[in-house]
DNA sequence: ATAATTATTTAAGTTTACTTAATTTTGCAT
DNA sequence: ATGCAAAATTAAGTAAACTTAAATAATTAT
């Protein structure tokens, strides 16, 4: 598959995703920087490979094949900027640009052996849900941002994304694990005090963005 | 600069250093697997642009520019390879492939971060020089390959090849360490005894392949 | 309902990186 | 020195992934 066609899949589904509507040639042209006529070429190649259903003046959607190898790319994707940042250092804005040529040269056994160093991680260093092997999305709408919980309220940690050793290290030294429980006890502006194992600690909510937790 | 650009320039640098031969367009099409007309045309392109340089029914040239490109792709192979195996545990045999298609997605600062990562390597797992910044190779020729010593001399660690965590903590637990002075005592088929601070040990030679002495 | 606008497609052309087939040049054997 | 095989180039063509411009279909505004 070339780079191009899974530029195409990613910018549907993508679009499916975050503007919840099916994709129109307009749309993709936009987001892939290419003309109007690229989009109709492509799509007319890609609905031959059974990638997605596609009829004259009508919007592009994916197959479930193509679904599956969107996924995949996303999935490639956001698996590197978690590398890059942990491994390699790299901030926020510099992880976008080198993930997104590096999603298309990685093999399944590259694929494997990343996921496999970051310990199958759920979510990206943004917070986005990591596709696992199987392409499922981590159910995101089921776990809460702990940055937006109430006052008040008890809730279970139940997945740490682990964006930046700092946070890591910040969640061993303050027993942040899967499965413990917290007290929201006050929220501020920038920052929330909670409870944890009677313990009251006030962090940043940059750091609560990265801990999910459900309510109790 | 695109994917066959970059394979071309590189072709051209290993006929050169492995052949002890500037480059036919023969040969140039036997290592890339295309057609001789290909390589006609994409010498008359890249002497346009002042990587190579071309006369008709002549000999292929790198210019000085286009060697110092050969080496930056040829750096980035070699760390990839290095990376992959010490990092994501692939084998010698997984290596290559993987490399060869993220040499040409490494930015320079993913380039700058697979160095320091891997602490400025001179060699890569197969023992090739990995040339530096600069475009300059770890002067190999001066470099004695510890396994290929006499016995009863002493030799002095420049160099050690770290392409394993196996070496690199055998390395580390025996006090390997550039600066350290050495002195083989005893060579077997495929073991070796030498003397280190006083201690008596005997290493496999699979393992002195990778440290790099000079006599003293 | 129809005109105007917007979206989409088609047609024709471009560039890169190839191909095969035909032609030309080179270098070597005699 | 020349004749010929091997090497290199040229010519013509292809596929992918684009482009612009023109044509057509769909949507919207009145």
């Amino acid at each position: 598959m070339s780079v191009s066609t899974e530029n195409f899949l990613k910018a549907i589904y993508k679009i499916n995703a975050e503007e919840l509507e099916s994709a129109t040639s307009t749309r993709l042209a936009q987001r892939l920087e290419i003309s109007n006529a690229a989009i109709t070429d492509m799509a007319q190649n890609m609905a031959r490979k059974g990638m997605v259903k596609y009829k004259k003046y009508k919007r592009i959607e994916l197959t479930a094949r193509g679904k599956v190898l969107a996924l995949k790319i996303i999935r490639k994707h956001r698996l590197w900027e978690l590398f890059l940042i942990r491994v390699l250092d790299y901030s926020w804005h510099e992880v976008h640009q080198d993930a997104e040529m590096l999603e298309h040269q990685t093999s399944d056994l590259l694929l494997e052996r990343l996921d496999q160093y970051l310990e199958h991680p759920a979510f990206d260093p943004h917070g986005e849900p990591i596709p696992d092997k199987e392409g499922k999305l981590p159910e995101a709408e089921k776990y809460l941002n702990l940055s937006k919980c109430k006052e008040g309220k008890n809730y279970k940690i139940i997945k740490i994304n682990p964006i930046t050793n700092d946070v890591t290290m910040l969640c061993k030294e303050y027993g942040f694990q899967p499965g413990k429980d917290v007290f929201l006890n006050k929220k501020y502006e920038d920052i929330i005090e909670i409870i944890i194992e009677k313990i009251k600690l006030v962090i940043p909510v940059s750091i609560a963005r990265y801990l999910y937790v459900t309510q109790n």
